[in-house]
RNA sequence: GCGCCUGUAGCUCAGUCGGACAGAGCAACGGCCUUCUAAGCCGUGGGCCAGGGGUUCGAAUCCCUUCAGGCGCGCCA
């Protein structure tokens, strides 16, 4: 059932029999008709403004007559208020429609068959040996929620983290270790003691040249796969993954691969060879690059003047690697605004290989940067704030709130890990990613208005509802649901899913939480507006039915974008 | 200097493939719990949509330009 669609063709056919001369064309089209600024105006309307020219007439004129030919009061009446043809559904039809669309569909509301293409998306993408902070939180949860999303719609997804695990630092780091550390120190201070040799290293290596050298052989080591440097290398990824594995498991987060830089260090020799082969690579300044002046670039660098790769080699490899491997019809890179150049860079280096598939199936969803209370975040000032702390208070707060509001719940901490942890994801998605943030705590534990904690207790609250509900045997009154309270509700529920789609289309989960939120303001309003639980029982039936689709559009919503939807709070 | 992005209420932001009086949350102030969860609901105040030009019946939205801020611009990732 799309409305948008019925209603395109109610309009047309109207204005083909009010207007026979009016060109094909000029007449309605489901894109043409817009959604009016306030409901009591009606639910759909058509601008008229357009088509004065070809019938030379004016627009009210035009909307009137229009309206005139569209009234099917069973289906919908048809007014004009200046140019435009205004109409309205028929309320008790319409609330059935959607009601029983969405509960019918239940979770796979707005799901769409597999359409056999493939979605590649490269998010979070943490780097060995450091800590998770609040400047991966994007990265991680884009990614997340995209991948629901794009499965939601019916796309094979490939979630990679591809980790930052190749680089000189790591010789330092295995260095600094052998100096100053010892096995017994990492695997109890953890990441953070291999962050403090890191910083240690470079501390003393301004007075002691030797040290980036030693550096500097460590890595040679751990490149030609010396076993003592793979070892201790190891070891440090091990510790990092197991550090993160707690934080994505908290936040519900799986990846596909984690196939980083180290993966492709051996596949980058195609890319060089082929780029050779196709005439890109010239020599400047004794680096070998890729020319872009033409695109109005600077010069893409793929071998230093050493010999040695880079970055972007590295980025080229792995996309044609990926394409290999997955057959990708998308392939989306999560990865902040800072490296806009950089992925212009790589994507357009694909396309003068040959690869056209690059030109629209590669895209960087790019987003914010992300600062601490009005100050740039900065590892070695300790001006940071780490994600286990920041998911921890989130909540703690959640629990206090959770004692002393319900003291009596079953379940405390799990719902508290629920609402503490949505908090902090919600409030990351609101937003468009573009957006940079500035962290504040208070903000971020805030639990009123427009935040996770709001949508979740609007969830619970239609659960506690429909706890206390009998069945009552009686036959669904759609008739009790025409009020403006329970139609607002109706037509946010109606639009859930142009919101998923909007969503995939731009790469923006916030349209997703921005739905799910809309619908929990127009449930909340209805519920107190309302009684839902009534001696009427038809009319309760029918109640019910709107609660039991908000409570189910409401756990979708949150599900797309990874929040989870306890039953009680 | 060049390129990309951002600029809407005190603060954080929706709205930006043109449409009907520019919306929300936070903060401030004032109401609403003997009835389905008050993490809620209602109300009040608060805006030359950064400035200027243009296109259009119609511009926060499209084009040009100026200003302000962020980011990037060869051997880091």
């Amino acid at each position: 059932m799309d409305m948008r669609q019925s209603v395109a063709e109610l309009l047309r056919e109207a204005a083909r029999a009010a207007f026979p001369q009016l060109p094909e064309a000029e007449l309605p089209q489901p894109a043409m008709l817009e959604v009016p600024p306030d409901s009591e105006l009606g639910d759909f309307a058509f601008p008229c403004f357009r088509l004065s020219k070809a019938l030379r007439m004016a627009p009210p004129a035009i909307a009137q007559q229009i309206a005139g030919a569209a009234n099917r009061p069973e289906v919908a009446s048809a007014q004009n208020v200046g140019g435009y043809v205004n109409l309205f559904f028929h309320r008790a039809n319409f609330a059935q429609n959607v009601l029983e669309d969405v509960l019918a569909r239940g979770r796979d509301y707005g799901r769409e068959p597999e359409n056999g293409r493939t979605v590649v998306l490269d998010y979070s993408s943490i780097n060995i040996a450091k800590r998770f902070h609040i400047g991966h939180l994007s990265t991680t949860m884009l990614g997340n929620s995209l991948k629901r999303i794009y499965a939601h719609l019916g796309w094979r997804t490939v979630g990679i983290n591809h980790l930052g695990d190749w680089g000189t630092q790591f010789g330092k780091m295995i260095a600094a270790f052998k100096r100053w550390g010892d096995w017994e120190m990492v695997e109890k201070g953890g990441v953070d003691a291999l962050t403090a040799l890191y910083v240690r290293f470079h501390q003393e290596e301004e007075g002691d040249p030797c040290l980036l050298e030693e550096g500097r052989a460590w890595f040679r080591r751990i490149e030609e796969g010396d076993p003592e440097a793979a070892e201790i290398f190891g070891r440090f990824k091990e510790l990092t993954l197991k550090d993160a594995q707690k934080v994505y498991d908290l936040l519900g987060i799986t990846f596909d691969s984690y196939n980083g830089e180290a993966f492709f260090n051996d596949k980058m020799g195609r890319v060089i060879d082929e780029l050779r082969e196709k005439g890109l690579l010239e020599e400047s300044e004794g680096a070998f690059v890729v020319d872009l002046e033409a695109y109005k670039m600077p010069p893409c660098l793929i071998l230093k003047s050493d010999g040695a790769t880079l970055y972007a080699t590295r980025d080229l490899a792995a996309a044609l690697w990926r394409k290999d491997t997955y057959h990708f019809d998308k392939c989306l890179y999560v990865v902040a605004y800072q490296q806009n150049l950089h992925f212009r860079q790589v994507f357009k280096v694909l396309e003068l290989m040959g690869y056209g598939w690059a030109k629209d199936q590669m895209e960087h969803v790019a987003f914010g940067m992300v600062s601490y209370e009005g100050q740039a975040m900065s590892t070695r000032e300790g001006n940071v704030v780490h994600l286990d702390e920041l998911l921890a208070r989130a909540q703690e707060k959640a629990l206090s709130v959770i004692e002393e509001k319900s003291p009596g719940l079953p379940g405390k901490a799990d719902a508290a890990r629920a609402v503490g942890v949505g908090a902090v994801i919600f409030t990351t998605l609101l937003n468009s990613r573009i957006k940079d943030i500035d962290f504040w705590w208070d903000r971020a534990l805030n639990f009123d208005g427009d935040t996770g904690p709001y949508v979740q207790y609007t969830h619970a609250r239609c659960c506690s509802v429909l706890r206390k509900a009998e069945d009552n045997g009686a036959a669904p009154d759609y008739r009790a649901l025409t009020d403006d309270e329970a139609q607002a509700v109706l037509r946010l529920l109606s639009r859930f899913p142009e919101a998923i789609r909007q969503a995939q289309k731009d790469n923006e989960p916030s349209a997703v939480t921005r739905a799910t939120l809309d619908v929990a303001k127009a449930f909340n309003k209805y519920y107190y507006e309302r009684r839902i639980l009534d001696a009427d029982a038809p009319g309760t039936k029918a109640r019910l039915a709107l609660t039991r689709a908000v409570r189910n559009v409401i756990e979708l919503g949150l599900s797309l974008i990874g929040v989870k939807a306890p039953e009680q709070m």
